[in-house]
DNA sequence: TTGTAGGCGTTATCAA
DNA sequence: TTGATAACGCCTACAA
């Protein structure tokens, strides 16, 4: 086999017009029975394979949607990413994966490999990347939607999201009404995590509700990363914190938290009740089970490529959903013992 | 912004031809630095980003690897993807990651996005594609580098995988001569997974070694899932199969394992050892923690990505690379209470 | 039904 | 130091 096959090789193979061979690839006009099947023959014997590039080109690339997430390292992303490609291929669509590995800022220099050039339309995941690449597909009207992030000042492009805020009411709430307790902390996220900030507004917001007061003290940073809620809370037991209850932030750190409180003596939920978000697929076989709020991930590739692709269509796309969310009531928190 | 901005445009913005809007780009060529301004002012003005599908059609595509993988699913998978993403953007490449989602027949119909045309080099993992698509890269010479499985027969196509059957060997040599374990059960992985036929012959060897017999109602369907783990052990636990310890195939399934154990009443690991492979990131916060093999998943990227380069670079690659795994002995085993 | 030829956006060669 | 122009591989009018 040469080096490179392109179509005037698998034409001349077949003894047709590049032409033909185009319109034999690509199903259009009528083309000959017996043509077809000398084309056919030739594309096998050759192992021909179109240039995507050339073929991007002409404008006849293949479907091809991109997300770009910061990492691909939790189960939460995950299983988003699992549900877009799904609902991807549901559509006829490829989907090619972009990691920024938490480099925003790298594209200042490189341009994103994942761009209006070789997609046709962009999910975007939280910061994966900053405001300005942002503008700049705003600008020149590709098709973009945002995943669990509002669009930077000025622009409006669709975005999705899930209720934290209502999520996380719902889940401080059983604590302190279900399951009696009184000092409940919290674990947010990274700093400039939306998600993260709209469950601090929710926690905070039932505390209020139920007259209990908002104690600094009880917030400590769990980044939602293994390490980040080891540390937090082996602070805590180190100085000995008043706590009877933990919301981590996510199941993740929810984990780690109960790990880490059980190897320090602690009982989970009899001394100290813990609960996350989430409801990641091994929640459910924690000791003890957790309590958790179920946002369906796997659902949101449904609603983001839907919007996407009316974007792609041209037609216009809701600005804003909010998916809502589920408590879910296993053993971590107490309510079944109380 | 016009609908579509190209070099002509920044050309005729900067007053200068394409070649030399061409050459401030790819900064090769002396241009004088009025010049460099006036195109660079021109390309921030007018939003100007290359066509990626026209530099890749005349040779100069940015430096991109490709990798398929059949999900993202697993704690495993997502490191192993965040390893090979490190390496590359150490070397200067961009990764793009395509999931065949566990259909591998796809291609027939439709050709991988992630190709010869838009990548350098492809890393493939184990049986997310078929045989047929490897040999079409292999034949045109396509760098290549298979993960965690062997070539197709009659090529030779480098390839990295871990020492699945002295690590599973030590494991159960560790439970039957440590821990005085005598009915050691195995979880395999699915059918043609090729790590799960090494530690199964990991498995068989150590019990001959310790002249322990083969029994065959002893091995299991894991499938390094959640639920085929869960029902495996619900079977046997039903039967009231005799068993003094579970080799769980990895960790995940280990994790869920034990839960199930414990949530029938059984002690872990009194009643019985388990033990997983992969040394994922929580496992050491299991209850109780779990003992593994550690894989150095998060090293394998370097090594991939190392001998895709020299392919790439016209270099010869070694054939095959094996990496080492170590025993990591936490309390699951039942080791430091005998 | 099939072939010819022009153009998609970029880079490289060759002149100027 | 710059500009004109010919590729790169494919598709699609337009002709035949």
């Amino acid at each position: 086999m040469p080096e490179r096959v392109t179509i005037v090789e698998v034409a001349n193979q077949a003894g047709v017009s590049t032409a033909t061979v185009s319109r034999v690839i690509n199903e259009v006009n009528k083309v000959s029975p017996e043509t077809v099947s000398r084309v056919r023959q030739a594309i096998k014997a050759l192992g021909y394979v179109p240039n995507l590039a050339a073929r991007t080109l002409v404008g006849n690339s293949p479907k091809i949607l991109g997300i770009i997430v910061p990492a691909v390292s939790s189960p939460f992303l995950t299983i988003l990413i699992q549900s877009v490609n799904l609902a991807a291929i549901e559509n006829n669509y490829n989907l090619l994966i972009y990691t920024t590995v938490n480099q925003t800022s790298l594209f200042a220099a490189n341009p994103l490999p994942l761009n209006e050039h070789l997609t046709n339309g962009l999910l975007i995941f939280a910061n994966s990347v900053d405001d300005a690449t942002i503008r700049h597909f705003y600008r020149k009207h590709f098709p973009l939607v945002l995943l669990y992030r509002s669009p930077p000042q000025g622009t409006t492009i669709p975005c999705i999201g899930i209720s934290n805020k209502s999520g996380t009411f719902k889940v401080i709430e059983h604590l302190i009404t279900t399951c009696k307790r009184r000092r409940i902390a919290f674990l947010t996220g990274p700093a400039d995590n939306e998600d993260s900030m709209w469950r601090e507004k929710g926690y905070r917001e039932a505390l209020e509700f139920y007259g209990l007061p908002f104690d600094p003290a009880l917030m400590g940073q769990g980044g939602y990363h293994d390490w980040m809620a080891k540390e937090q809370i082996e602070e805590w037991l180190r100085i000995g914190l008043d706590v009877d209850a933990i919301f981590a932030g996510d199941d993740t750190s929810a984990m780690v938290v109960m790990s880490v409180l059980q190897a320090a003596g602690k009982r989970v939920p009899e001394d100290i009740a813990v609960v996350g978000f989430n409801d990641d697929p091994l929640s459910k076989y924690a000791s003890p089970p957790l309590t958790t709020v179920r946002a369906p991930t796997e659902n949101i590739g449904d609603y983001a490529v839907a919007e996407l692709l009316q974007l792609i269509n041209g037609e216009p796309a809701a600005p804003m959903t909010l998916v809502d969310v589920e408590l879910v009531i296993r053993e971590s928190c107490g309510a079944k013992m109380a």
